[in-house]
RNA sequence: GGGGGUGUAGCUCAGUUGGUUAGAGCGAUCGCCUGUCACGCGAUAGGUCGAGGGUUCGAGUCCCUUCACUCCCGCCA
């Protein structure tokens, strides 16, 4: 009870009819019917019918109010006749007759309508953000992501983890992402960056001898936006375990991910113990390494029987001469679908830039034969060993693409969800987690043949150290893991390499000499030479985990105040220019291209 | 940086083969209405058809350029 309300606007039931009181909201929507006057009263907690009619003096004034308005309305409960319960809300037995008013924030004419269930372009609801997030919808992602947040902190704890804060203004990085960059001014012509992750100071913390650490951190990379991926700044989960191997990590990452998904989703999960697939496998069996494992459609590599002598498709044979590789996917029972789905497979696989999906349904008569376009091309052994190969049997279909290793993978990865998609073969109403393991420690790049870290130049490689094989630097795997979830790169760990000596060798590998390191590096080499623990961690993705227990494909419906695309803040006017005085002060002066 | 989609009233959208004065619903304003909960009924106001250029007797519609938003590719250790 205070000045304002006496209740909030989801609290009154029939026990509370005759009682006197005040409540405060948003003006949801009004009815008027001449000579009385419906009010839906909002709040964060729900919504009260309160009702007015024209014998109280206060009837005009209110029936002029704009919607969205606050206002405190002081009446008394009273119970609704049967017929006129509203069951859809929970203070719906009972209203609010209306004795009097004030209008505590008035509200001009609305850009957007808060009650009302229409989409809207993205560009209005973010500049009036504080509108759309009146919204039911969007206010209940947001308070969803608050309790995820608080449960996540409270299972941390209970698993012996402290949290700490890490430096916003840091150092910037050469490996990884582009940084932002804020200018020194007590340092002219230096800067800091923002950290696109706390992963040298979860390491220092490590050295510290905190033992177990996590911190849910803003993370900042000044890279282009996509529908799963903020521009400039994202949440993780960030933790960082001393003594401890792979396995420990993943125990402790499950727990804490079934909880999470269990409380706050009534989703199945596919796998409560996540199945662990290699880099490998997954680029093979998937072409990606984020699969979605609720499809339930592989890729197999049939390059093999395009080499028989009677097979005569002469286009993937002489690909494969030059060094391409054919891949496949099989569907099970698809030989009744319509010419123009195999079609429009081959037409979308066309305008994802491949030369298309060759296709074939193993049919039967007196014996298995290819039916499709490219089927006369295939003996009957041919179609034999295929499906001997593959598992297919009669009534399948195969489609097939053939291409050098890269793009292969590209487009059989997308073919396998674009299939799954036509024939409804993805279960929406399952998460299926799994592990990716054994990344690579080294990449070659493509274009200019550089070895590069793949993935985290702090990870350690697998394998006896002392015998690791420095000349085939692409052989050697890391300790090195993400978790993915219905396709989606949730986080991506590792074992940290806390050997000096090793790093320096690593670093070497990909091109950067000691003198380099230590330039680059030297707080974390430094802390790795006074007595480092062996540690490992993971950093899963905050925003990404509330989209999927929201079931939302689109980070911004989880995010309070996400920029657009072009990373500005339409409410706030962000990005904006600063005065002369400003830059001066920073030593800068602007160069702007035309 | 590249490709796709969208852009018409405050909001969501329709607008035929290029053809009269560009429409609807919601919202706004005014009026009527005592039981609604997407209340109902009537009226009024509201338009640089994203912008610029072109073709044409005539352009919201066709062509070119450009801008904004969005999705994707590149990028994201």
């Amino acid at each position: 009870m205070n000045r304002y309300r006496s209740h909030n606007c989801n609290q009154l039931r029939k026990g509370d009819i005759g009682k006197k009181i005040n409540l405060s909201g948003w003006i949801n929507k009004k009815r008027d019917h001449g000579n009385i006057l419906f009010v839906d009263l909002r709040d964060n907690y729900g919504i009260t019918q309160c009702i007015i009619s024209k014998d109280n003096k206060n009837f005009n004034e209110l029936e002029k109010i704009q919607l969205e308005s606050v206002v405190q309305i002081n009446g008394e409960v009273v119970d609704r006749s049967k017929d006129t319960i509203n069951k859809d809300i929970k203070t719906g037995e009972i209203e609010i007759k209306i004795e009097s008013f004030k209008v505590l924030g008035s509200c001009k004419e609305l850009p957007l309508p808060v009650f009302s269930d229409q989409e809207y372009a993205e560009e209005i609801r973010l500049k009036y953000r504080f509108l759309d997030l009146r919204r039911k919808k969007i206010h209940e992602n947001i308070i969803l992501r608050s309790k995820i947040i608080s449960f996540i902190r409270e299972e941390m704890n209970k698993l012996g983890f402290l949290e700490f804060q890490t430096p916003i203004l840091t150092s910037s990085s050469p490996e990884g992402a582009r940084d932002f960059l804020v200018p020194s001014r007590l340092n002219p012509g230096k800067f800091y960056a923002l950290p696109q992750a706390p992963q040298q100071f979860k390491q220092m913390i490590m050295v510290s001898g905190f033992d177990k650490y996590f911190q849910i951190a803003p993370c900042f990379r000044d890279e282009d936006a996509r529908s799963d991926r903020s521009p400039g700044e994202f949440y993780q989960l960030d933790l960082e375990m001393s003594f401890v191997e792979q396995d420990d990590v993943f125990e402790v990452v499950e727990k804490l991910l079934v909880n999470t998904f269990k409380k706050f989703s009534n989703k199945k999960l596919l796998f409560e113990k996540f199945p662990k697939i290699t880099f490998s496998e997954s680029m093979l069996r998937y072409g990606t390494d984020k699969p979605d494992l609720r499809n339930p459609l592989v890729i197999q590599d049939i390059t093999e029987i395009f080499l028989r002598d009677d097979v005569s498709f002469e286009i993937f044979k002489k690909l494969i001469k030059s060094g391409s590789k054919a891949r496949c996917i099989v569907t099970k029972d698809t030989k009744n679908k319509p010419r123009s789905f195999f079609d429009g497979i081959d037409k979308w696989a066309k305008d994802q830039g491949s030369s298309g999906l060759a296709y074939f349904t193993v049919e039967k008569d007196k014996d298995f034969f290819a039916k499709g376009p490219i089927g006369k091309f295939f003996s009957l052994n041919a179609i034999k060993e295929i499906m001997k190969k593959t598992g297919a049997k009669e009534g399948d279909s195969i489609f097939f693409s053939c291409g050098k290793k890269t793009e292969l993978e590209k487009i059989t990865s997308l073919a396998r969800n674009k299939i799954a998609d036509e024939l409804g073969l993805i279960d929406e109403n399952v998460f299926a987690f799994c592990w990716i393991v054994d990344y690579p420690m080294f990449e070659q790049d493509e274009n200019d043949n550089k070895i590069k870290f793949s993935h985290n130049p702090f990870s350690m490689p697998q394998g006896d150290l002392s015998k690791l094989n420095y000349d085939k630097p692409l052989e050697i795997l890391a300790y090195q893991y993400d978790i993915v979830c219905n396709g989606i790169e949730l986080s991506s760990g590792a074992i940290r390499n806390h050997i000096p000596e090793l790093m320096y060798k690593l670093f070497s590998i990909a091109g950067y000499d000691k003198k380099r390191v230590d330039e680059k590096f030297s707080g974390m080499i430094n802390a790795l030479s006074f007595g480092a623990p062996p540690h490992g961690g993971i950093a899963p993705g905050i925003d990404r985990i509330v989209m999927l227990l929201a079931n939302e494909k689109n980070i911004r419906e989880v995010t309070m105040f996400p920029m657009n695309q072009n990373a500005q803040d339409l409410m706030m006017n962000a990005p904006s220019e600063v005065k002369e005085e400003q830059l001066k002060e920073l030593s800068l002066s602007l160069k702007l291209k035309k």
